[in-house]
DNA sequence: TTCGTTTTGTTCATTTTGTTCACGGGCACT
DNA sequence: AGTGCCCGTGAACAAAATGAACAAAACGAA
């Protein structure tokens, strides 16, 4: 029921670049606009001109890029929050300081990375953001939201099950075979499904396919519900993409 | 003595709890005050005695436990983020929009929980939150930290277990979901509701609807009252804080 | 007060869940 | 090859959640 406007600027995540060196901007810039999704939008060479262009660009997300001595970049970031309530900020300093960190945890910052930048990170991060952002605007389409996906907002969607060779890291008694076969189930059926139904799809057992779902549902890829009839109610499972409404 | 003194007040967090139901103020305090490390040094039941003593005791953390549509809780956790920097809040509350999560995100606060509140994931937070404290404590006595370190901080420490599906711990008859569910359908509604009413609401039978409306009332989240007509009275359910005419 | 009416509060059969644990297949190491 | 160990699987079982049915309760009307 929630479809007013931005369909199509809503597509692309406005940047704005702020950074005290002029060529590390321009590196970054171009860097920022491989990323599919992203755009940069504004750069800002010191505080006061990234004050201007807040105002003027509203990015989504801030690249707080500028030298401190704890002092300027947290500053413009407490003016950020205090001024541009919807804009998001990752800070990118050389500052070593516990205390620089802290107040930019405290302050809501998106994520902190140390100078010198490796670009890996920083494309992690961004694309960190994108879901972030995804999943903000599919949950103001939901009319219901429950504790799980505030859970998963507040982890950052840091992908903890991802091991650092980029090989998914499965939790014992979850096999990788028969983890495509139920996802591939899932997600092939529109309706939602008891596990009963999609063990007798796959041929497996109940159990091991209540396992699976259960895995799933813990990632947040799909969503359980209730089915109430007398007895004790059917918990069915549904992929999170579907859309049901209207 | 087999145990001997505490040896210094550092050893404690400091929490201040901030309820406008002094019953589930002393709920809470209680609880709080099971957990090791922790020590209830305040309890506030509005905005102004809540910022009177931040000013006075100064806790480490704030348990934000004020009905907020969108308003008082979330003024009072800018003021928090605005006067007292070293100070951090996790957020309990009623509120199901994903605009007030999204503030509470963004002003830094270190978690979010919705009621009717888990116990044993407010414990599970309070644990990760004292983690978290610990870092912060070793890292100040470090001279330099990492990316990593960063990382970890920023993670909340959630790497402990899975977030919010460890043991919900709910008493017998009562499901997470069908919970949920109910719990949404009152608080969708303004006006109050008999069991019957949201039973068809949510595809549910009077029973079991009324179980879980009179286990939202033993905890003091929504309020009962009677409608009079003939025969025997109709008990009529209602959100708390709905209740603004006085 | 007594009766008719309407809703509550509770019990219990029913259906499904969630968990345990023996089995057996495969992998590594000898 | 042989052997031992680890781990995913599923049958069986105990526990859980629900709704139908019913007795008791609370009210207005007479």
């Amino acid at each position: 029921m929630v479809h007013p406007e931005q369909p199509a600027a809503e597509t692309f995540i406005d940047v704005l670049i702020v950074e005290d060196d002029p060529r590390i901007a321009e590196i970054n810039r171009r860097f920022i606009e491989q990323i599919t999704g992203f755009r940069v939008c504004g750069v800002a060479t010191d505080a006061e001109q990234a004050k201007l262009q807040l105002e003027r660009l509203e990015p989504h997300l801030v690249l707080l890029d500028i030298y401190l001595p704890a002092s300027s970049g947290l500053e413009l970031l407490y003016h950020i929050r205090q001024h541009h309530r919807g804009t998001d900020a990752i800070m990118i300093t050389a500052a070593r300081e516990i205390e620089a960190v802290q107040e930019a945890i405290r302050s809501g910052a998106f994520d902190y990375l140390m100078k010198p930048l490796v670009f890996d990170r920083l494309k992690e991060t961004m694309q960190r953001y994108a879901a972030f952002r995804r999943e903000l605007i599919r949950l103001s389409d939901s009319s219901s939201i429950g504790q799980h996906d505030i859970d998963r907002l507040l982890s950052r969607l840091s992908d903890s099950t991802v091991s650092s060779d980029g090989a998914p890291m499965l939790p014992k008694g979850i096999d990788k075979l028969t983890l495509d076969k139920v996802s591939q189930a899932i997600y092939s059926i529109k309706d939602g499904m008891s596990a009963d139904k999609i063990a007798k799809l796959i041929g497996i057992s109940r159990s091991t396919s209540r396992r699976y779902l259960e895995y799933l549902v813990g990632l947040g890829v799909i969503e359980a519900d209730l089915s109430y009839g007398i007895g004790r109610p059917e918990r069915v499972y549904r992929s999170r993409n579907a859309d049901d409404r209207h």
